[in-house]
DNA sequence: CGTAGAATTGCTACATTATAACCTAAGGTG
DNA sequence: CACCTTAGGTTATAATGTAGCAATTCTACG
């Protein structure tokens, strides 16, 4: 099933985000930073570092792995991406610019991936820190299971 | 900080509970198994198969990384150990046999890992399959931040 | 028993994911 | 420009996880 959106507007939008961010933050968003959050972006699904590679080699980096990990990694550090640590993949934030705990439910089916309401995760946490006495300083939730469009399909 | 609890008898209550569960599910509880079990408790905090290499080695099981992962994926499919896969590591579960959603809070200062309710979980995932319209099929939570013993020392 | 079939393990090699270390190039700042 | 900081290139290697097949052990059944 194909997407049931303009996804050329997310990966607008995601860009137009990311360069406001970079401003804010006085952060470099170079070709290879740049190029990596767009092809995360038109991927469209949780993408591993190892697949990024060939992408970028069609664009003309001659990149390395070390290179896309250092790019990972600052896309990371100011939360234009999130890491899917059970897919070792990452995939682009919905809401980046204001931090917040990270979440993402996976269709097994169409391997689609939406990130969790935040505010739903923060009161689990909340939750969870009067029960245990524990400080939650970070939090990711991974779940699986069928998308809404996948259950309407069977 | 070491354990505010008699661990050993963590241990033998975990093999206790993994010799019933076997007995129950008709599977095979064989020496490297049974072993990997035991350090998988024994280590208290989140191991990784490499880690295990080694303390196996020292038992005199002659065993490979194939052997390691093959245990460890027939206690996962048992449910007497959970993954977590921000870490790449292991950890045996709390309340074996009923299956239950599956969720972590790892304690940076002192690395131990305590299973989180899995009622609260449940609670969440049934809020999100209203919200989001999806069918939640597995789940895993991964929290860090500082546990009560180390609040109470900082 | 004895033997066929299944399950388990041993073993080698390999695939995938991630990082260390060191050097070069580019950008910012006076 | 001279200086410093940051980013990227490059090579090698670490860490984690699997495929595939042979050898063994267990189980079931006649
Ligand atoms: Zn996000
Ligand atoms: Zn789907
Ligand atoms: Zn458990
Ligand atoms: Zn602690």
């Amino acid at each position: 099933m194909p997407h049931t959106h303009d996804h050329g507007h997310c990966i607008d939008t995601a860009m137009a985000a990311a360069r406001r961010l970079c401003e804010e933050r006085g952060a470099r968003l170079t070709p290879v930073r740049r190029r990596v959050l767009e092809l995360v972006w038109a991927n469209h699904k949780p993408t591993g570092a190892y697949e990024l590679l060939p992408q970028l080699a069609q664009d003309g980096f001659n990149s390395a792995p070390p290179t896309v990990y250092r790019a990972l990694d600052f896309l990371l550090e100011l939360g234009l991406i999130h890491r899917i640590s059970s897919l070792n993949a990452f995939i682009g934030c919905d809401h980046p610019g204001s931090a917040h705990p990270t979440g993402f439910f996976i269709c097994h089916k169409c391997g689609e991936a939406t990130e969790l309401p935040p505010d739903e995760l923060s009161a689990l946490a909340e939750r969870l820190e009067a029960l245990l006495g524990v400080r939650v300083e970070g939090e990711t939730h991974e779940l699986t299971g069928l998308c809404s469009n996948c259950r309407k399909a069977a």
